[in-house]
DNA sequence: TCTGGGGTCCTAGGACCC
DNA sequence: TCTGGGGTCCTAGGACCC
């Protein structure tokens, strides 16, 4: 790792109990209040709570019945009204980019900055009043809002900076302090120790960033495993070059829900599924974003999570193709014991449609095709892995009137949907029994025994069937 | 009436290719 | 034709962050 910057000039915003401030602000009635806004459900969980609240034990992250349970009558419960809070997030960032060129966003109430290249006198004198003039500009333009900043050597010790007084605090940690400041705190406060990392610490005694400098880099590997371990080594030492990096490229995207009531009916989770998946392809298409792999996601009624992921040919950004591959997947956990969470994901992204299968190897069949079943054109065009030529590609799509992800009848293999058209060929993945030898087949784009059909009633497995299913 | 929703990164094993 | 190492892709799970 690189020597620690030798001047203060990482900067790290967090706006004060955001949502409850937006909240309070809008409504006068609140102010002076226990506000808690989050999820109002019987499984919702606080996402901010007043200052108010918080005497009262109020937390982030709390069931919500808990954070009721604590507070007095006359707090406020609200859900999040996230349009007004990323209204008011919008002016504040728009606040720091006047302030510095190098400013990343963390979240809506949070941001770094990077001072390199602003002409600010970076005595610890000079940039408190640099940060005092900025906490007033966002006041003035927020209605109120207060932020509290931290300004030091690194993220990790701005982040600890701007946590040490709050709300409305501006703490300079000057160069060469970083040790003094960690050592006492407990390990929780360095990047990357959350409940499992801690609570392993705490088994060998380790409880405090002091403890943790003194435990050597073999033996946090050892534990840790490479990435993590080295990184603990290297953070608990304050060693942190990590940069401000202002714009980060998206790699997933996923939209998922508790339900109220564990749910063991597979209809009425085949509906949630739908609806799930309609969001999410709707936020691709607002993304402007295809995605090729597809992920579900299932919490049981004992909190345990299983994902299932499949990857597409090509990248899709159409809900039915999404749904389609869901509901594959869906099919193949054994919900009967009932389902808390469902959840479907996108990612292996991409800015087109169909631009990943030109790199598709054959091991994609995934469903076992018949040995010499030609891909349709873009791959069969040469070696596996060869790429045809990228106007085959793009033209893929609508080749032979077949269009990825529409449902088809074929006379011999049944129903089934065309997982990839090309200028020769069409393949269809079927998911019936009838299909022997694999689910996957092609067949010529003019095949007679092929013809377009309506969507089906989503089949249920039979009992017993769904953990086989797969 | 325990434990949201949206992300990121890492690990580890197996398949497959060279 | 018994023996291997590296690289990539894919899947599943876990930890962490806000």
């Amino acid at each position: 790792m690189a020597p620690v910057r030798s001047r203060a000039r990482v900067v790290h915003l967090d706006l004060d109990a955001f949502f409850a401030a937006v909240e309070q602000r809008d409504k006068p009635s609140l102010r002076g209040r226990p506000v808690v806004v989050g999820g109002i459900g019987a499984r919702g969980v606080v996402s901010t709570a007043s200052y108010e609240a918080r005497r009262y034990g109020a937390r982030s992250a709390m069931p919500t019945h808990e954070a009721r349970r604590l507070c007095p009558p006359g707090t406020a419960f609200l859900h999040g009204r996230y349009d007004a809070y990323r209204a008011s997030s919008a002016v504040v960032m728009e606040l720091l980019h006047e302030a510095s060129p190098l400013v990343q966003q963390v979240s809506v109430d949070e941001a770094y900055l990077d001072l390199t290249d602003v002409g600010v006198d970076d005595s610890p004198e000079g940039l408190r009043a640099w940060g005092e003039e900025l906490l007033q500009r966002i006041r003035a333009a927020t209605g109120g809002l207060t932020a509290s900043l931290g300004i030091a050597t690194s993220k990790m010790m701005a982040k600890i900076g701007s946590e040490m007084h709050k709300p409305g605090g501006i703490t300079v940690i000057p160069p060469g302090q970083e040790q003094a400041v960690l050592e006492p705190l407990p390990t929780r406060a360095v990047a990357g120790v959350g409940p499992a990392t801690a609570a392993r610490l705490h088994s060998f005694g380790v409880e405090t960033v002091g403890d943790l400098a003194r435990v050597s880099l073999e033996d946090l590997v050892a534990i840790f495993g490479q990435a993590h371990g080295r990184g603990l080594y290297e953070l608990a030492r304050a060693r942190d070059d990590r940069p401000v990096t202002p714009e980060r490229e998206t790699k997933s995207l996923s939209a998922e829900e508790t339900f109220p009531t564990d749910v063991t009916d597979r209809r009425a989770l085949e509906a949630e599924l739908e609806q799930i998946a309609g969001r999410l392809a709707a936020r691709l298409g607002r993304a402007a974003l295809f995605g090729r792999t597809v992920t579900v996601k299932v919490r049981l009624h004992d909190f345990t999570t299983m994902t299932r992921s499949g990857t597409l040919p090509y990248a899709t950004g159409e809900a039915q193709v999404v749904l389609r591959e869901a509901r594959r997947l869906l099919a193949g956990v054994d919900v009967s014991a009932g389902v808390r969470l469902l959840g479907v994901g996108v990612s292996g992204l991409a800015q087109h449609a169909q631009e990943e299968l030109v790199r598709l190897p054959e091991s994609a069949w995934t469903g076992g095709a018949a040995a010499g079943d030609p891909w349709p054109d873009a791959v069969g065009a040469g070696d596996a892995g060869t790429a045809p030529e990228a106007s085959s590609v793009t033209t893929l799509h609508q080749d032979g009137g077949w269009r990825t992800g529409q449902d088809v009848e074929h006379a011999e293999h049944g129903r089934g949907w065309v997982w990839g058209a090309g200028r020769r060929l069409v393949t269809v993945r079927f998911e019936g029994p009838l299909t022997p030898p694999g689910p996957i087949r092609s067949f010529a784009l003019d095949d007679p025994r092929l013809r377009p059909a309506d969507p089906p009633e989503w089949r249920l497995p039979e009992s017993g069937e769904a953990a086989g299913a797969c």
